[in-house]
DNA sequence: TTTGTACCCGAACAAGCGTTCGTACTTAAT
DNA sequence: ATTAAGTACGAACGCTTGTTCGGGTACAAA
């Protein structure tokens, strides 16, 4: 139907498969059945598409944020409720999610400090809240930092093993990552 | 003096920084002030590097796990052992382990199923000893998967971060990191 | 029926890529 | 002094890349 949206689909799935600077503009024309010279009708240039998956699911994740600090609760709840969001978006939309992980590099300026920009600041008020945490003793006394960059990497992983080795459902997958992350490894009392 | 380590470890540098694909052999080239040409007085072609890079990390961690197999501990301490081994060559050698955690995709055939295999290997061993944690009531009964996965992905920002916020010293920070993951975000018994 | 708009294509462009080739120059061994 | 090996270079090759251009077709509005 909307061919603009086919492109940018298909697109996403090829720049997670070979990577976005192996990903070529005839790769792209041939699976949504055209020519690489009709793509030019329906977009401006190549980067564009990684401009808009990036700056979506920026939008995404800034909103989600926003919602979580107006939440009344706890600093533990509402970093319970950020990790919930982020694995739960990595599983249902997986391809955008790993071109926004891993292909964000290839943004030209000025799209690529704008990224960073806003990614800096989401990265900031999530060490706000996990600093509130350390403070009021409910998290170990760890640098924020530390804290933040485990956490958030310590979920990267779900976007890549869509079909791989892990025979588990959405809930069940995603109580024991946040398990995981907030209770640790080690089984306490003994 | 060794121009041809040299050429290796510049292009370890390029790679992370600019991606193996987006990384020319004129720009290696004049990073060690050759022209373009004369690299291949010392390697055969461009692949062999990444080829290279990637082999001997892998070997650096086969014998790692080799030794702590060999180990007479728990589960518990073997995982800390792997844990810290793995923190501190993110933190020692930042540029190759980019470089092996990041690019390998971009070899050819047969590297790449060689590179797979050995890493499949490597976490079935990791998830081996998981395992016996999980069966002995070491560990929390979480798929042991899972914990494979986010303890090894909680760990690949360390190698991003040289020079970023972390203000720590190494030993603290590798403490810290170890703690959170093994113990987790939430603070006990309260 | 004419005009306009949206879409599609083949051909071609300039630029960049990894790599090869022929040829020098330097240095050490014979 | 002669040979051989090692290293460096400029030029060029064949290929792929993103993108442009001009011309074509389809269809709806006027």
């Amino acid at each position: 139907m909307n061919k603009k949206q086919e492109i940018y689909d298909e697109a996403a799935k090829l720049f997670q498969e070979k990577g976005y600077g192996a990903a070529s503009m005839r790769d792209l024309a041939e699976r949504v059945h055209l020519k690489a010279s009709s793509l030019y009708s329906h977009i401006r240039k190549k980067e564009e598409i990684l401009e808009k998956i990036c700056a979506d699911l920026a939008v995404w994740f800034t909103e989600a944020m926003e919602r979580v600090e107006e939440m009344e609760a706890t600093p533990r709840e509402k970093v319970r409720e950020l990790l919930s969001f982020h694995i739960r978006t990595a599983m249902d939309d997986p391809t955008s999610i790993t071109v926004f992980s891993d292909e964000w590099k290839h943004l030209e300026e000025p799209y690529r400090s704008q990224f960073l920009a806003s990614r800096r600041d989401y990265e900031e008020r999530f060490r706000r809240i996990i600093q509130a945490g350390v403070s009021k003793g409910e998290f170990r006394p760890i640098d924020p930092n530390i804290i933040l960059y485990t956490l958030l990497s310590g979920i990267r992983w779900l976007h890549h093993k869509q079909r791989l080795p892990i025979p588990q459902h959405r809930e069940g997958l995603e109580m024991q990552v946040i398990e995981l992350l907030l209770e640790g490894l080690s089984k306490k009392n003994q």
